[in-house]
DNA sequence: CTGAAAGCGCTAACAA
DNA sequence: TTGTTAGCGCTTTCAG
C-alpha cells in the first residue's frame, strides 16, 4: 500500500501541487476555497507530508543529535527528559546516539550523524574533549555540548560551575577547623572529577594548605565500596565528597561496617543526586544539580544558534546554578 | 559551504555518479581500478552520502523510532541502552519521542512518527492499549511493544510475564501459611499493577481464599510513603509487594517507624529493581527484570519483523524470564 | 492567486 | 563494466 503523496492530494483537489505545498505550509496567499478544498482532500486522504523529502527539498531535517554515555545514569534521563521537552516546542525530533564501550565510539557516532544531515547535535559526554569536536567542525555542523565548557569554533557550551560549588564547601570546612576532607574518584567522570578536585586544591591553598585528600581508586577495585570498607579502617575524615548519590552511600555504608557514625564522627556530601536519595537512609547532602534544566537549556540554545543572523552576537556558554541542600549526612 | 554530494565526487574521479554509488554501496561489479579512483576521490572530498537523499530514493531510512515514558525510571535507561547496543549492530538510528504528561500525548507523537517514515517504531508505555495503534496500523508501519502483551496485526510484543511470576511468589507464602499479604498500587505502571494483581487473586483463589490486598493509595496522596506510615500503624502483613525497588523502599522506611522489623515480622519484596538496590540497606528481594533484554531483544524482533518474507511466519511475541533473587528483606 | 518546472542527492533499471 | 536517465516527494522561483 503506497503512502499518499502531495500529488495524490493536488489530483483530489483539482489543484497543483505547488498549491498543497502552500496550503500545508500556511502561505497565506491561497484563496480560502481552493485552502478549503485542499484541506478537505488531505483530510479525506489522511495525507501527511513526507519529512524526508522535505529534508531533501529545504537543505534541513529539524531533528538534531543527542550523544549521551552509555551509562543509564538516572541524571542522564533528566538531560534527556529536558531536552526533548522543549525540543517538542519546536517541532524538533530527537536522533539519540549512545557512547557504549566496547560497541561504539564517538568517531563512529559522528560519521552516523553527519551521514543523517542533522541540523545539529548535543553532546553530553564527560570523557569529550575539544579535538573530538573537529570533524563535527568539518562539515560545520552546530554544536552544543553539555557539562564540559568547551571553548571552540561553532560549539556552545551548558554546564555547572561544579569547581566552584565544591571550593565553596570546602572553605566553609576549612573555616571550621575541619581539614580532613577526601574526595572520591568517580571514573564514570572523569572530567567532574577534576573539576573538584580543583576546587578542593585552590579552597586549600587560599588557606595556605595543601590538598592530600583525593582518594583514586586503586586498578582492579570494582566498586568503591568495597574499596572503602578497607580504607576506612585505618582512615577518618571530617567530610568525604563523592560525585553521585550512589557514591556517597558507598561511602555511608562503608562507614557503618566501621563503626563511623554519620553524621556525628563524618559527615558525607554528593553533587549530583536522584529520586533514590529522598529514599535513602540517611539522606546525602548534595548541590542539586539541575539536570532536567541542562537538556532544556541545551536544545534552546540549540535552537538559537539554528536561527541565528551570521551578524548576531550571542553568548557561547551559559552557566546553571546549583544549590546546596543540606539534609541528614551533614550536621547542620 | 556546500556539503560534497556524489555528483563531486563522480567528477573527481572522473567516472558518472552511477559507479560512485555502486561503490559506495558495495556492488562488486566495479572494477579494481575504477573503485579505487573513487575511493580516493571520496577520501580526499571527505564525502559522506546523504542518509536523507537515500532514504527517499530507496523509501526506507533505516532508522527505527522508539517511545518512552517520561518518567526517567532507572530501567527506561536499561531498555534504551539494550535497543540502541543492538540497533547500531543493524546500523539502524533511532529517533526518541517521549510521552510527557501536559506535554506530548502519544497521538501527537504518532503524527511525529508517520510524518519522519522511520521503518519502524518500538514503543514502551505501560499505559498504551490495543486501540492506540489503530493510526499506526493505517500506516502499516511495523511495531514492538514492549512490556505489554498487545495482540494486532504488524505488531509484536516482547514482556516478562509477570502476572505468573507474582502467582508463585504468592502460592510460596500461602503454602507457608503466611495469607497477610499486600500489593502496592503503582500509578505510573497502572498496567503492570494489574498484572501483578491478577497473579496474586489467581494464588488466593486456587487456595479458595480471596485477595483482599490491594492497596490503592487514596486520591491527594503524594508518596507512597506518605500513606504508608500511617497505613501501617494499624495494618500487619506477612509479606508486602512493590513494583519498582523505590517503592520496597518507601514500604521498608515506613515499616521502621512503625517499628515493625524487615524481614523478621514483615517481608518486601518488589518486581524491578535498579543499581540503587546494591546499596539500599536492607537490600530488597526481587524479580529481576531484564531490562536491558527487553530493549535488546525488542530491536532484534523489529529487524526480523523488517527483512520478513510476505509469506514467511514467525512468532509475534517473546516472554523474556525473570530470576527471583532473594536478599535481605526477605527471610531466606 | 495558481501552475509549470527545476532541483535537492541518491538509487536502479536500462542501454551501451 | 560503466553511463544515462527517470524517479523518490517536496519546495520554490518564475510565469501567467
Amino acid at each position: 500500500m503506497k503512502r499518499v503523496t502531495i500529488y495524490d492530494v493536488a489530483r483530489e483537489a483539482n489543484v497543483s501541487l505547488a498549491t498543497v505545498s502552500r496550503v500545508i505550509n500556511g502561505s497565506n496567499v491561497v484563496k480560502a476555497p481552493t485552502r478549503e478544498r485542499v484541506e478537505n482532500a488531505v483530510e479525506k486522504l489522511g495525507y501527511k507530508p513526507n519529512a524526508i523529502a522535505q529534508g531533501l527539498a529545504l537543505q534541513k531535517t529539524t531533528t538534531i543529535g543527542l550523544v549521551v554515555p552509555e551509562a543509564s545514569f538516572t541524571y542522564t534521563g533528566q538531560i534527556i527528559n529536558g531536552l526533548i521537552d522543549v525540543a517538542k516546542i519546536y517541532n524538533y525530533n530527537i536522533m539519540l546516539h549512545t557512547i557504549t564501550e566496547g560497541i561504539t565510539d564517538l568517531n563512529s557516532v559522528v560519521e552516523d550523524i553527519i551521514k543523517s544531515h542533522v541540523d545539529g547535535v548535543v553532546i553530553f559526554d564527560d570523557k569529550l574533549r575539544a579535538n573530538d569536536m573537529a570533524t563535527l567542525n568539518r562539515y560545520n555542523i552546530p554544536v552544543v555540548v553539555i557539562g564540559n565548557k568547551i571553548e571552540a569554533k561553532d560549539v556552545c557550551s551548558v554546564y555547572v560551575n561544579i569547581e566552584k560549588a565544591i571550593y565553596e564547601l570546602v572553605m566553609k570546612y576549612l573555616e571550621e577547623g575541619k581539614d580532613k576532607i577526601a574526595i572520591l574518584e568517580d571514573r564514570k567522570n572523569p572530567q567532574q572529577y577534576q573539576y573538584i578536585l580543583k576546587g578542593a586544591k585552590k579552597a586549600y591553598e587560599s588557606k595556605g594548605k595543601e590538598f592530600k585528600g583525593q582518594l583514586n581508586l586503586p586498578t582492579g577495585t570494582r566498586t568503591s565500596y568495597g574499596f572503602l570498607k578497607d580504607w576506612l579502617k585505618t582512615h577518618r575524615y571530617d567530610l568525604m565528597v563523592g560525585y553521585r548519590d550512589s557514591q556517597a552511600m558507598a561511602i555511608i555504608n562503608a562507614a557503618r561496617e566501621n563503626d563511623i557514625s554519620v553524621p556525628e564522627e563524618m559527615e558525607v556530601v554528593c553533587v549530583l543526586d536522584t529520586k533514590y536519595n529522598t529514599i535513602m537512609r540517611p539522606q546525602v547532602s548534595s548541590f542539586s544539580i539541575p539536570s532536567y534544566d541542562l537538556g532544556a537549556v541545551s536544545m534552546r540554545m540549540m535552537t538559537k544558534m539554528l536561527q541565528k543572523d551570521e551578524n548576531e552576537d550571542r553568548e557561547d556558554s551559559i552557566e546553571l546554578s546549583y544549590l546546596f541542600t543540606s539534609r541528614q549526612s551533614t550536621k547542620e
